[in-house]
DNA sequence: TTGAAAGCGCTAACAC
DNA sequence: GTGTTAGCGCTTTCAA
C-alpha cells in the first residue's frame, strides 16, 4: 500500500489526472457524474493531496512566517495569538519563529522561511539589521512593534504601539531597555516630554537604561531606592516590572505610600497583587491582527501596490492601586 | 530578472544541474575548482535553494506541527518554547496551531498540517477525538500533557507531567475542569488520594468540577466560601487561580490566614504577590523538549520501530506564602 | 467536457 | 568527477 496521489486516482476512476486535479480544485467544467465518480474513488483510498507538490506549482503556500524576540514575553505570546487567529481565518498557517533579539537567528530564520517559500513574513525585528530589502528581496513582509529606519520603512508596512503618554506623574523614575530599540528609546522619550511638559527638569540619575531583563532591572531599582529621589517607578515592560518588583519586596518598600509603580504591558494578575499595579495596556492581539490584515491586503491585490503604511495603535492607562499616592 | 533556480546556475557555470545539487548538499564528490565556480555564480545571482521543491522529492519538510490548545496559557507559552528551541536546534521549523479544545478545530489542523507534509506532529489532546490513528495515519505524532486512552496510546509517544501530589493540608477544596480531560482528571484523583491518605473523607462540596476558565472559577471560589467548610482551596491550573484570586480579593478575604491557597502552575509572578502564592511547579519548558526528543529520536531510525513509550515528568511544590497557615 | 504534454525546482540512479 | 534521464505530485496550457 503506497501513497496515493493523483494519477492513481485518476486510473481507477478511469480519467486522467487532468480530471482529478480539476475535481480538487472544483472546477465547474467537470460533468456531475464524473465529479461524483472520482469522489467516491477518493474516499475509498483515503487520498490526501498534496500540497507541496500544489505550492510548487502554484508558488503558494499558504504560510507566514512569524518571527518574534520570545513567545515567553506575554506581550508577544498575545501578539502571536491575534495573528495565529486572523491567519488562521483566512486560511494560512504560521512557522513561529523566536530570534532572542540575536541578529544572527533573526537573519537564518529569515532565510529559512524564505526558502521554505512562506507566503510572507510578520517580524518583531531585532532591530539590528541595516539592510533587510537585501534579506528579504521583494517577498512581502509586515514589521511590528519595532520602527525601522528610514530606509527600510520606505519599503515595508509596519505595525507599531503608541509608546508616548501624557504626564501624570512628578518625580518619576524610569527603568527600559537600550535606547536603540526603537521601543525603548520611544518609551524614553515620551517619558522625558511628559517630564517636560510637566515643567520639570530631567535628573540623569533618575533615568535608568539597560536591557530588558529583570535582573538589570533589579539593580536600577536598588540603586533608584538608595538615590531617595524619585517617588514613582515606571517599568518600561512586563520582564522589568518584575525585577523592580523583586528589589521593592527585598527592601520592603510599601507601594503606592513609600514608592508608586506603573508597569508598561497590562497582564491579568496585575489585578490580583496587593495593591493592583497600574498598567498602560498595549493592544497585543490586535497588534497580530493589523499586521496579518496587512498582508492579506497586500496579499490580494499584488501590483501596482500602494506606498508602505505606517499603522500606530493606541494604548490606554489602566490606573490601579500601584498609582495612587496616598500621602503627599 | 525572474526567479534563478538551479538550472540557471549550471547554465553560467557550465555545469549540469546535478553537480549544482552537488554542491548544495555538499558532496564530496565535486572538484574543488569546480564547487569554487558554482558557488560564486550562486553569490553572483543571489540564489536561494528553493525549500519546496527540495522537499517533494526528498520528502522531508523539517517542519513540526505544533497543536496546543491555547499559546496564552502559560503552561503552553512554555511548553511552545521548549519545543521550538529544540526543533531548531535540530534543523526544523515549527508551525504554530491553536485548537482551543474544539475538536472540529484540532481535526482540521491536524489534516492541513499533514497535507502541507510536516515530518511529524506534537498535540496536546482536546480528548474529545476517539480514533487518532485514522486521522493521522502513520505520519510520526507525540502526544503532550493529555493521556490517550488504550487504544491510542498504543500507537503514539505521550509525555506527560505528575498530576498526582502527597498529602499536605487538611480541610481543603479544589476547583477544578472537566473530570473527562485527563489533566483535570488525574488531578483531582491526586487531591482524592492525598486526602485519604490523610485518613479523612471527600466532602463532594469541597469538589468544583467546571472548567478551565476563570470565571466559571470565580463562582466555584464563591460557593466554597459560602460553604464555610473549607481552609484552603487548591486551583488547578493557573486561569482557574485568577478567577479564585479575584472572588477572594473581592470578599477581602485574608491570604493565608482566612483562606490558604495553592496553584498548579508556577508563574514568575506568583512571588511578587502579596502573599506569594505556593504553587506546584510543572516542568513545561521541559515537557515540549522532551516531546521534540522523541520525536527526533523515532525520525532517525524510522524502522523497526520501538514500542510507543509513555514518559512521565515530575513536578515540584514550591512553598510561598499562601499555603502558610498562621491559624489553626 | 475531457486529455496529453509540459513543467514548478530539485534529487537520485545510472552511465561515462 | 560529471552528465543524462527520470521523476516527486500537482497544475496549466492547448487541443480535441
Amino acid at each position: 500500500m503506497d501513497k496515493v496521489n493523483i494519477s492513481i486516482i485518476a486510473q481507477r476512476a478511469g480519467v486522467s489526472s487532468t480530471t482529478v486535479s480539476r475535481v480538487l480544485n472544483k472546477s465547474p467544467l467537470v460533468k456531475d457524474s464524473t465529479v461524483q465518480r472520482v469522489r467516491e474513488v477518493m474516499k475509498a483510498l483515503d487520498y490526501q493531496p498534496n500540497e507541496l507538490a500544489r505550492s510548487l506549482r502554484s508558488s503558494s503556500t499558504r504560510t507566514i512566517g512569524v518571527i518574534v524576540s520570545n513567545v515567553l514575553n506575554p506581550f508577544f505570546t498575545s501578539v502571536v495569538r491575534g495573528i495565529e487567529d486572523t491567519a488562521n481565518a483566512a486560511g494560512y498557517n504560521i512557522v513561529l519563529c523566536n530570534s532572542d533579539e540575536k541578529p544572527e537567528k533573526e537573519v537564518e530564520y529569515v532565510s529559512t522561511l524564505i526558502a521554505k517559500q512562506v507566503d510572507g513574513l510578520i517580524i518583531a525585528s531585532s532591530e539590528k539589521i541595516q539592510n533587510y530589502s537585501e534579506l528579504i528581496g521583494n517577498k512581502l513582509a509586515v514589521f511590528i512593534d519595532r520602527k525601522l529606519d528610514e530606509c527600510n520603512t520606505k519599503r515595508y508596512d509596519t505595525v507599531l504601539v503608541q509608546n508616548r503618554v501624557g504626564a501624570y506623574i512628578r518625580r518619576i523614575g524610569i527603568i527600559t531597555g537600550q535606547s536603540n530599540s526603537t521601543t525603548g528609546h520611544e518609551r524614553l522619550l515620551g517619558y522625558e516630554a511628559a517630564i517636560q511638559e510637566a515643567g520639570l527638569a530631567i535628573d540623569p540619575e533618575l533615568v535608568k537604561i539597560g536591557d530588558f531583563l529583570g535582573y538589570t532591572a533589579y539593580g536600577f531599582t536598588m540603586e533608584l531606592l538608595d538615590s531617595k529621589k524619585c517617588d514613582a517607578i515606571f517599568a518600561a515592560n512586563n520582564l522589568i516590572l518584575l525585577g523592580v518588583l523583586r528589589a521593592l519586596n527585598e527592601r520592603k518598600i510599601k507601594v503606592p505610600s513609600e514608592m508608586g509603580l506603573i508597569a508598561f504591558d497590562n497582564l491579568d494578575w496585575m489585578n490580583y497583587c496587593n495593591p493592583g499595579i497600574s498598567a498602560i495596556a498595549q493592544p497585543t492581539y490586535e497588534l497580530g491582527r493589523v499586521a496579518v490584515d496587512l498582508f492579506l491586503e497586500r496579499c490580494g491585490n499584488p501590483l501596482p501596490a500602494s506606498p508602505p503604511r505606517e499603522i500606530v495603535l493606541d494604548i490606554s492607562l489602566i490606573v490601579r492601586g500601584s498609582s495612587v499616592r496616598q500621602t503627599f
